[in-house]
RNA sequence: GGGAGUUUAGCUCAGCUGGUUCAGAGCAUCUGCCUUACAAGCAGAGGGUCACUGGUUCGAACCCAGUAACUCCCA
């Protein structure tokens, strides 16, 4: 049987050489729900607090989930193991839009019409479908570690926070910041109800520019007198009301006070000045299209122009355009081409780029349109929301974001809060027959309204729209812990302010802005301390990752490939706050590996077996790590307290990996079948326990698994768990055995490099000696390099050694007696490009110091740090010419 | 059109107040290894004009100005 052979075998027949983290996820998810770890309840501890970004009620996890959630779990375990008392509120959003766009098109693959069917019916088939696929989401989040207290799990549409909704839409009401309007907003043709600006996005899209003849005056088509006007939607010709020159422009002086006519419809319409058109632009001349145009609205208000308005909600033509009736408007335009063209009235088409807007949730074309919807006014909460911020009261991580969030604040416009959906927090004003109306908020106080103020009715009607979904999600972190209905209650005076939020920066506008505003107006205090604003997660080669592109990978399918922990990781690995995150599967790749190479040390040590009588030789290997776990501790703690998770990330990997598993657990490795000393095993054990909690909260259920182990922990009560294990706290760091021991790894590595390069053998022992210049005892290092390097004896000499393979660490010598011969060419060589070097450098650190400039500027400890630079270049240079003349002679 | 950001090794990114031999990490690559925890591993190695051009400074990846490319936000 071969070596490889043989391993196979007992591997099959000992614990596994790999972590399998499926039966350990959710072995430990259900123990740490069972004993409640998550759970929160007011008590006498510092409280640290999280809200969740509620996900959409219809979602399903994403790879942006994934990095958010991993973020927050971060921060809660840790918190949690810090001692506070930690609180993570999960929940849902409803999503108004995007979900009713799914009740719909259920219903329709039933055969159902929405409004066949009416609102109250429709509702109930609404909750039927939330109720059936709302939690998803949440469920997943599980998969990942999150360790929410799911006791307290919200929903945006829960009866206390839709209350809260209905009421803060009164108070703002009473203050006169909610008004009722016509305005311009934007409509969304396919949902069928009006956006905010926040929800459009604008995309650049290849359109067609074209150019289409109105003839001018009273004897149009006689005498052929025509002006041309340059359009991307001549569908809407038939809503025009004017057409419009600029007064200054010397082409058109001769049209002033003219008039022009529709092509097709043979409609007058007037020749109006304005200084808005643009002369470069197009012909020059520009229809005017109050109803169909944001800026043709404003131009029509100025001028008194009729409105006319011939789209339907559904985005077809209706019978003000007397033509093309029922056409939907992208119909309309293929079509109208040709009806311009027979009529002589079309001059050319041209390609034109241009950026239209797209509704968030259904992607559908926006479409201007002129309606009575409901606002909120925002410069009055804007202002104390901006002060939070610009005062330091709420901290932006990373503060870049300041910037941006003032402009915005700065220029903010009155919010669009009416929807024309149904499902959603119903707008709480009342209407009679003749169209007038209270805010109330239950029809009896409505009616006690109307009576009082002596308007007349029969029976009132309450208005159909719904609020904005923002408009609910604003209030979440109050309204999660029934601040507007109890406002003293002992929840929201423990938890609020929260600690944390983090989110995605797309949503700083349309969501943190808002909370900042109703903490302030509702509460008089900010919502959070610290805002973290993720990146976005994008594929390997920039895209954003998205469902539609299917450039995605499933966040469960990962998990289960990688394991929740290395997922975790990899989501990590390379995000810093604010950056977007190329994600590569690579990185969860690596986490998997790091789990199992912790898993394999582990195995390890479970596999040592103690032998009393045996003396303690490894006194200097305890006394680094523990300095250098310290030190480690020193530099974790710091990036997080600087939100810098992913170098805290890197620092526990590479102390971890690098020093833990490749120094430490080398350093005191006993032969083979050899027991080790109580002592090392002990304070080992103790390292390793120190580490697991170290790595918990980036990977909770390898550690949980590895800190249930009997045989090295010993057996553990039920509630001692690493979730709620002590973290570690900074201890000694011995800086002169930290940088020594840096030494002795450059001795050992340079040893390794010899056996490499002149093709010896690790099993071959070898002799070392040192001639230590600096005066650093290395023997002291005795055990740690003879068992590191497979040294036998290792002394200390006076002189150098002839015969051996030679090398120089720091500017101490080293010499490795061989039995080969030894190239002296080949060493003066070696010798020679090092002094070459070295000179070089002492003549740079010369050149400052002799420059006057500098001594007068610099700062003295730099000055200093220049004379030691000299003194230990020139004495390695001594050294190195001294070898030189060994060799020569 | 306005604003912000980014540009450092093949890839993803660190590099803080300008000052160590400062040009770094991980991944990838190459070489050698089944060495009794781990091949999902170990040992070693190579790899960069710090986007470009100027300036400030005793000294610049870092500060300033300009240029280019990319990204995002707003109109």
């Amino acid at each position: 049987m071969n070596l490889q052979a043989k391993k196979l075998l007992l591997r099959a027949m000992s614990i596994s050489t790999k972590y399998q983290p499926k039966q350990a996820e959710d072995k430990w998810y259900s123990y740490w729900m069972e004993h409640g770890f998550f759970r929160s309840v007011p008590d006498e501890r510092e409280p640290y607090t999280i809200v969740i970004p509620p996900p959409n009620v219809t979602g399903v996890l994403h790879m942006g989930h994934m990095l958010n959630n991993t973020i927050q779990d971060v921060l809660i375990r840790r918190a949690r193991m810090k001692g506070k008392n930690a609180c993570w509120v999960p929940g849902t959003d409803h999503a108004s839009i995007a979900t009713e766009a799914k009740v719909v098109a259920m219903l329709k693959e039933r055969g159902i019409n929405k409004l066949d069917i009416g609102r109250e019916k429709f509702m109930e088939y609404a909750w039927e479908w939330r109720n059936k696929y709302g939690g998803i989401i949440l469920e997943q989040l599980k998969k990942l570690g999150a360790s929410c207290d799911w006791d307290r799990t919200r929903f945006t549409m829960d009866e206390d926070l839709s209350e809260a909704v209905i009421d803060t839409f009164i108070h703002l009401y009473k203050k006169g910041w909610i008004y009722r309007g016509v305005r311009m907003v934007n409509w969304d043709p396919q949902g069928k109800t009006a956006v905010s600006d926040e929800e459009v996005i604008r995309k650049e899209v290849n359109q067609k520019l074209y150019y289409i003849r109105y003839s001018v005056g009273a004897g149009r088509g006689a005498d052929g007198e025509f002006l041309t006007i340059a359009t991307t939607r001549p569908e809407t010709i038939m809503a025009d009301t004017a057409i419009c020159i600029n007064p200054n422009d010397e082409r058109y002086k001769h049209l002033h006070g003219k008039k022009a006519f529709i092509p097709l419809i043979e409609k007058e319409i007037p020749i109006i000045l304005d200084e808005y058109v643009d002369m470069e632009f197009g012909t020059g001349c520009l229809k005017v299209t109050p109803a169909h145009d944001l800026n043709d609205y404003e131009l029509g208000l100025r001028h008194h122009l009729p409105v006319v308005d011939i789209l339907n909600d559904d985005g077809t033509l209706n019978e003000k355009a007397q033509i093309l009736v029922g056409e939907d408007r992208f119909a309309a335009r293929k079509k109208i081409a040709p009806l311009l063209e027979s009529a002589g009235a079309l001059e050319k088409i041209e390609d034109y780029k241009s950026q239209i807007g797209f509704s968030e949730r259904t992607d559908a074309v926006i479409e201007p349109k002129l309606s009575m919807q409901w606002f909120c006014k925002m410069p009055e909460l804007a202002k104390p929301a901006l002060d939070y911020v610009i005062k330091g009261d709420i901290k932006l991580i990373p503060d870049k974001f300041i910037n941006t969030y003032r402009y915005w604040m700065e220029n903010v416009k009155d919010w669009c809060i009416s929807r024309q959906l149904w499902w959603g927090q119903r707008i709480p004003a009342w209407y009679n027959e003749k169209g007038q109306w209270v805010v109330a908020k239950t029809e009896a106080e409505a009616e006690e309204q109307f009576r009082v103020s002596g308007l007349e009715f029969s029976s009132l009607t309450q208005e159909e729209d719904v609020v904005d979904t923002w408009f609910s999600s604003w209030l979440w972190p109050i309204s999660v812990f029934d601040g507007f209905k109890d406002p003293n209650n002992a929840d929201i005076n423990y938890y609020y302010p929260t600690n944390d939020l983090v989110t995605a920066p797309e949503i700083l506008f349309f969501w943190v802005a808002r909370m900042i505003m109703a903490g302030h107006e509702f509460r008089g205090e900010i919502p959070f301390r610290n805002v973290y604003l993720t990146g976005i997660v994008r594929d390997k080669i920039g895209r954003k990752m998205s469902k539609s592109l299917g450039n995605s990978p499933d966040p469960l399918d990962l998990i289960e490939k990688y394991g929740a922990d290395g997922v975790r990781v990899g989501m990590l690995f390379s995000s810093p706050a604010g950056n977007d995150l190329m994600f590569d599967e690579k990185h969860c790749e690596q986490g998997r590996n790091f789990a199992n190479k912790v898993w394999n040390a582990f195995r390890l040590v479970k596999g040592w077996k103690v032998d009393e009588k045996l003396e303690n030789t490894n006194q200097v290997a305890i006394a680094w790590f523990e300095s250098r776990f310290n030190q480690a501790l020193t530099e974790i703690e710091s990036y997080f307290a600087q939100y810098r998770l992913s170098d805290a990330l890197i620092s526990t990997y590479k102390l971890v990996w690098d020093d833990f598993c490749a120094w430490y657990l080398e350093m005191i490795k006993p032969a083979y079948e050899h027991p080790i000393d109580r002592e090392t095993y002990d304070k080992t054990v103790v390292f390793f326990e120190n580490v697991l909690k170290l790595l918990h909260p980036f990977m909770p259920f390898i550690t949980e698994e590895l800190w249930h182990d009997e045989e090295v922990f010993g057996k553990r009560s039920g509630a001692d768990c690493c979730i709620v294990a002590k973290m570690p706290e900074i201890g000694q760091i011995d800086t002169q055995l930290l940088s020594e021991t840096e030494l002795v790894k450059e001795i050992v590595t340079k040893i390794r490099d010899i056996r490499q390069s002149k093709q010896i053998s690790p099993k071959e022992t070898l002799n070392l000696s040192v001639k230590a210049n600096s005066g650093i005892d290395y023997i002291g290092y005795k055990n740690i390099i003879t068992r590191l390097a497979n040294i036998g004896d290792f002394t200390a000499v006076k002189e150098k050694i002839a015969d051996a393979a030679a090398f120089m660490v720091s500017k101490d010598e080293f010499y490795v007696p061989l039995q080969l011969d030894i190239d002296p060419e080949a060493e003066k060589e070696k010798l020679l490009k090092e002094k070459e070097y070295l000179g070089g450098f002492l003549k740079s650190v010369e050149a400052k110091l002799n420059n006057e400039r500098f001594m007068q500027n610099a700062k003295p400890e730099i000055i200093e740090n220049e004379h030691k630079k000299k003194a230990d270049a020139e004495a390695k240079l001594k050294i190195i010419n001294e070898r030189l003349r060994g060799l020569a002679g």
